[in-house]
DNA sequence: AGCGAATAGTGTGTATTGAACACAATTATA
DNA sequence: TATAATTGTGTTCAATACACACTATTCGCT
């Protein structure tokens, strides 16, 4: 096989941002790192890349190992590649940002990992520059949600307006106003209303709904604004 | 040095997708390649990135190589890593795209290399996944230009509002209202009158405006839908 | 010099959308 | 059965988008 003449073949990885929700809060999944380089400090779960692996399948596979699921909003973020960004070796780590509903997660996968899932406020400092590529995660989950309907993602399969409203509250850390948040949601026809209600509610209990998942996948591909108000800064 | 046991380590490339703007059109500036591999293709510009070399700066380099020009705004796309994206070795590439006013540039170093400003309408297909690449920054431009106002950045130093919609028009190929763009542009206060017309218009000589920099830098990070009319699709 | 063609610049009304706020309905608990 | 807490629906006002009318400047032609 030819291959070329530059000699300077390095590392690649791969990290992951991967972010949930318990329905009042926005949390990340971290590693409190058990091997080493940096044993005992906190790191997004990352791995390398593969001889004969895809980037995106690589990707996908460092997921599955930790949380054992497969089928969850994944997107590239960016490459981050300082000559020094790595001590032990120069290493190009690519970075994703994955969103999870935090229900059908395999939680022995994620204690074998010394894995754990923090609030944004409690974050601890990261290694290397994993501070940065979080930073730069939330600014594009903010971007993201406010252009495109994601916020489903974070949600589990059945839930109730006011539990959507809370995502996008949690995400932008501002609170919104009941009665117009559920008139745009409605009127995007992205809903289908399950017939159930809300068991877990204290008080009223909150009509239950689904995502109608072929209107949604137009809302995806589609630049649509879907929260103009929700500006940043 | 210590190193990871890891062994997988292969070439990264970057490719620049370089926009240009002549006043009509949008233009892409391509190699005609004139060494291997592909000899007698076209393709983009790239560059493998060097051992004690950063990311970004590897990026500069190769635009500023090819064109003379160190002062763009230059963003990078995306990394595309397919196991078989490059035929001769195992390499991934992260992407860039450059938006360039064609004024200043070094038109020996482009003769050199054998580039050519090519429109979009005409555009050749390209080496490997290249094509992918400019769909991808394509869309990317549309999408950051109705958000952010970097339909600037197309523009030579002193321009009037006309021209400015010229490029409006030539990324979204769609007409454009001359009354209501106008007040939008005005009203962003974005622009300084320079006292100067322009010479080069047949009839009414328009007003020269040049861009208020500061102002600019905060449309820039922050979020601002800038043309929500201009959804895609 | 005067006129028409072409392009640049300013103004105005209407329809749509965002945002604030009032009120009615449901359910557990006291 | 009243009360507290939360959900669901309606209404009004202001801001913005959008369509379209009109005026201004400059060149070239008669």
């Amino acid at each position: 096989m030819v291959h070329y003449i530059h000699s300077n073949r390095i590392l690649v990885a791969l990290d992951c941002i991967i972010f949930g929700f318990d329905g009042e809060e926005i949390k990340l999944l971290l590693i409190k790192r058990n091997f080493e380089p940096e044993l005992g400090k906190w790191s997004l779960m990352g791995g390398f890349l593969n001889a004969d692996e895809d980037l995106e399948a690589a990707a996908h596979r460092i997921l599955y190992n930790l949380t054992g699921l497969d089928n969850n909003y994944l997107e590239q973020l960016q490459t981050f590649g300082a000559v020094k960004r790595d001590p032990v070796e120069r290493t190009i780590s690519v970075v994703y940002y994955a969103l999870v509903n935090s229900q059908q997660q395999d939680l022995n996968a994620i204690r074998a990992h010394n894995a754990y899932w923090i609030s944004l406020s409690e974050k601890p400092d990261l290694i290397f520059d994993h501070d940065a590529m979080v930073e730069q995660a939330l600014r594009q989950l903010r971007y993201k949600a406010a252009l495109h309907a994601i916020g489903f993602e974070l949600m589990p399969e059945k839930f109730t307006i006011p539990q959507l409203q809370k995502v996008y509250e949690a995400i932008y850390t501002k609170l919104l106003d009941r009665r117009n948040f559920s008139r745009k949601i409605l009127s995007t026809d992205l809903l289908i209303d399950t017939g159930e209600k809300d068991t877990n509610s204290v008080t009223k209990k909150g009509k239950l709904y689904r995502l109608n998942t072929e209107k949604y996948q137009k809302y995806l591909t589609d630049y649509v604004s879907f929260f103009p108000e929700l500006t940043l800064s």
